[in-house]
DNA sequence: TCATGTCAAGAGCAGTGCTCTCAATTGTTT
DNA sequence: AAACAATTGAGAGCACTGCTCTTGACATGA
C-alpha cells in the first residue's frame, strides 16, 4: 500500500499481477454489462459474482467495494463517451467549426440513447450515498466539455464566429469565474460567448436527458430527430458557429 | 375492488376511512422526508415502517408496494413544484411575460436547490425497475411545461414578442408533431417559436440539472446565480420576450 | 523445498421487498 | 347488548442485497 496509485498506473509484469488486471478486467466488463441493461441502482456485486462464476466474497479480492466498481464504471463510461466525441469531432475538417460542433453534439446524443443507463450514471439524479473521487473522475468526466470549448475557442482565433457576438457580461462574481475559466484553459473566447458556452453545454445535456429519460411524453414528439437537429443549430447560433 | 378509482377520489366518510387516509398521509409524509434526506434508490418502505410505529408488514395494508408509494410521493412532488411556479409566475403582473417567464426559471431552480433528492426523482435518472404511471403522473408532470406555454402564447397573441422571430420549420415530420400540439392546446404560436420554446424548456431543467446534480465542477462556477440569470436573459430571447 | 502471498469458499450479520397466517381490534348490524 | 364481519397489526419466513471474517487450498518466488 506504500505507492497504491503508482503501480495501479503501471503496466502488470508478472503473471500473477497479469491475471489479477484481467480479472479486475472481467468484473467492469461484467458490470458494464449489468450497468447498461439494468441501471446504476441495480448494480448488484453479487450477481457480477455469479456471472463471474465465483463466489461473492471473492470480487472483494478486486474491487474494494461498490462504490469502488461505481467508480470503475464511470471513469469507463466517462472514457467511451469521450472516445466517442473525439471520434465523431476529428472526422469533420478542422476548419469547419460549427460542422465539429454539430457533431459533438450528435455524438453525445447517439452515445445517450444507445447507453441510457449509463448515461444516467453519468448525467442523472446522484447515486445515494456514492460521492464520485474527484481525483479519478474529473479528467475523464470533462473531455466532452473541454472538446466543446476548443471548438469554440479555435472559431474565435480564426475570427469565423458571427460578428452579432453576445452581449459582454458585466463586472461581477460571475466575469471573475470566467476569468478563472479563460486563464486556467488557456482561452481566448470573450465572457460573453464564453457564458454562453455555458449555457450551450448544459442545454446540450439537458435536452438529451429528457430524451433518454423519457421526459417528453411518449407521443408528444415522434421527430425526436429533427428536434435535436433543430435545437442543435439554434444552439451553435448562440454562439455564433452559425448565421 | 369495483371501483376502486372512483372511492379513491371521494372525501373520507366513515371514521374508518378517515383514520386510513390519515395513515396514508403520515405514510407519504414520512416517505417525503426520507426522499428529501436519502434519495429515490434509498427510499425503504421499512424504514418508514419503523417511523410510524409499526412493522413493515403493516405498511402493506395502506400502500400496495414501493413502486405505489413512489407514484404517490412522484406527484406529491409534481404539485408542490406547481405550486411553486404558479406561485411565482402568478405574484408578476399578467402583461409582464418576461417577467413571468423569468419568474417561472427562478421558481424551478430554487425548488430544486431545496429539495435536490425529490427533483431528482422528477427529472433525474429513471428508477430501475418502475416505471411511472403515465395516468396518474401526466397530470400534475406537465404543470410547469403548460406553465411555461401559457407565458408565450399570451406573450404572441398579446403582440409583445420581438420581431425577430425564429425561422420556419420546414414542413417535415417535425411540423406535424408541433401542429398536433397546437390543436391540442389550442395554441396560437407559430412553429418556429413552438421549437424554440421546447429548446428553452429542455435547457431550462439542464442548466438547473447541471446543477443541482453537481455536474458543474465543485469550484468551476461560484456565482452560480448570476450564471443562472444570464442563461435566464438569453433563453428569454430565444423565445422573443426580451430584446 | 519451503515460506510467503494470494486466492476462493463459506458462514454470518444486517439490511431490503414482499407474502402469508393468525389473532386482536374495530365498526356495523341485528 | 350481542353477534358478525371487515379491517388491522404482528410475526414468521423467503429471497435478495452489501460486506466481513475465517478457513483451507493453491501458486509463486526464493
Amino acid at each position: 500500500m506504500s505507492d497504491a496509485a503508482a503501480e495501479a498506473e503501471t503496466t502488470p509484469r508478472t503473471p500473477r499481477e497479469r491475471a489479477r488486471a484481467q480479472t479486475i478486467e472481467d468484473i467492469v466488463r461484467l458490470g458494464r454489462e449489468h450497468l447498461a441493461t439494468q441501471g446504476a441502482a441495480a448494480l448488484s456485486l453479487r450477481a457480477v459474482a455469479r456471472d463471474l462464476g465465483v463466489v461473492s466474497s471473492a470480487v472483494y479480492r478486486y474491487v474494494a467495494n461498490r462504490d469502488e466498481l461505481l467508480t470503475l464504471l464511470l471513469v469507463d463510461a466517462y472514457d467511451e463517451l469521450g472516445d466517442a466525441v473525439d471520434l465523431a469531432v476529428n472526422a469533420m475538417p478542422p476548419k469547419d467549426h460549427a460542422g465539429r460542433f454539430k457533431a459533438l453534439g450528435r455524438a453525445v446524443r447517439d452515445w445517450a440513447l444507445r447507453e441510457p443507463a449509463r448515461y444516467g450514471l453519468l448525467f442523472g439524479s446522484p447515486v445515494p450515498g456514492y460521492q464520485a473521487p474527484a481525483g479519478r473522475t474529473s479528467t475523464p468526466g470533462t473531455r466532452v466539455i473541454y472538446s466543446m470549448i476548443g471548438i469554440l475557442d479555435a472559431a474565435y482565433r480564426a475570427g469565423e464566429l458571427t460578428t452579432a457576438a453576445p452581449a459582454a457580461v458585466a463586472p461581477s462574481a460571475l466575469s471573475a469565474d470566467l476569468e478563472a475559466i479563460r486563464d486556467e484553459l488557456g482561452l481566448a473566447v470573450p465572457d460573453g460567448l464564453l457564458a454562453n458556452g455555458a449555457l450551450v453545454w448544459t442545454s446540450l445535456f439537458g435536452t438529451v436527458s429528457f430524451e433518454v429519460f423519457g421526459q417528453y411524453g411518449a407521443d408528444t414528439f415522434s421527430a425526436r430527430g429533427e428536434l435535436f437537429e433543430h435545437h442543435l443549430a439554434v444552439l451553435a447560433k448562440l454562439v455564433g458557429l452559425e448565421a
